[in-house]
DNA sequence: TGCAATTATGAATACTGATTCATGTTTCAA
DNA sequence: TTGAAACATGAATCAGTATTCATAATTGCA
């Protein structure tokens, strides 16, 4: 639980950075189990006991970088969405940043998904935060008129599930994505669904 | 890629299966590392040994749970959508089926998203069978008019995502689901969308 | 500048747990 | 019934690696 603290010098905060990096790059590559405190050391060009002069255990770095996750997707699916008015499309454009964002970070999006294992509760932590406040999103959203009415909490997951399941098979999965394709089809089911109009 | 072999007394069937039970327990409940093949056969109830009379490897065993959920789900969903007539309704019968399994079996259900690090071929394989036969459905429905025009790929791997989403959330993460409101929302929003109609 | 607090190092410690194996026991076809 | 093939056992092997620690080197404030 501790660990809020920050390395009194330039040189140790830039060591922890350092080290925080060499972590996401080894861990999501290798995954948590066979990533050795060796490899990320290594990766970062410091000596084995240096990891633990900044973090106390292995599990630990895996939650800082789970957390990190949160922080920055949290930015730039707020960022993508913050100027478009119209909610309809700020869905659009929250998926479309979503998988780009997956692409960048391929790593940090695989973390994510093995804290699931690794640390349950920093993930249903991190699901849940981001799922809360897409619930209220749609919640006013329907207020206003923007999109029709339907349980918040379901419509939430049911989208960050498109969203997580798309990511896989269309960013990770694939060498040259065809996001266009992707993020249209996806809206289209999302705005109208599959049923066929009467 | 071998352990195509079947024991050949009547004993050895038996033992194997309860083997196989006890790792989907034991697995499904620490997950892979955690779980110790001496935790297994204190399970099952036999010595540590006899694990490898059956097995290879501890990731054998795995291979094998997630290849049995592969044939198990897909005989649920399949059998639950063969009556249904109405193929918008069948997506709906389907996404029932899949949620009462996982509640059903949630072990099995673990061991299939862990499969993605223990296991990627398993994984992807699991995942691209599913979500190929899906596409075939959704292909066949919309030429025959009974949904609209969309990218079958997209669709499927959306839907599956739909659905997994939910049964981490709602199935997993709750005491006593309420699936009647997680399938109806989620079947509005699947039929409808959430835009609003002109 | 000088020194107390920080940070760096990597060899040594400690432990866990997968897999093997030599030695019995059970099965079942002939 | 019987003996060769299958199967059962669990102590011993073997490897990997998280974490500690005693010993320097650096840093930055007084």
């Amino acid at each position: 639980m501790a660990n809020v603290t920050v390395p009194r010098t330039k040189r140790g905060v830039e060591r922890r950075a350092t080290l925080l990096k060499a972590a996401e790059k080894v861990i999501g590559e290798k995954g948590f189990s066979a990533a050795s405190i060796a490899d990320i050391t290594r990766e970062a060009g410091t000596a084995l006991g240096t990891f633990y002069i900044y973090f106390p255990t292995k599990e630990d770095v895996f939650r800082q970088l789970v957390l990190e996750m949160g922080h920055v997707t949290r930015t730039t699916v707020t960022k993508a969405i913050a100027g478009v008015s119209d909610r309809l499309q700020a869905e659009k454009a929250g998926l479309r940043a979503f998988l780009s964002f997956v692409g960048d970070r391929p790593s940090l999006y695989r973390i994510v998904e093995e804290a699931r294992f690794v640390d349950p509760d920093a993930y249903r932590a991190y699901f849940t935060g981001f799922a809360d406040a897409y619930a209220d999103r749609l919640r006013a959203a329907a207020a206003d008129g923007e999109i029709t009415e339907g349980d918040p909490e379901v419509r939430a997951w049911a989208l960050m599930g498109i969203a997580k399941t798309l990511g896989d098979r269309f960013v990770l999965w694939e060498e040259k994505p065809d996001l266009d394709l992707v993020v249209d089809s996806a809206f289209d089911l999302i705005r109208d669904g599959m049923g066929p109009r009467e």
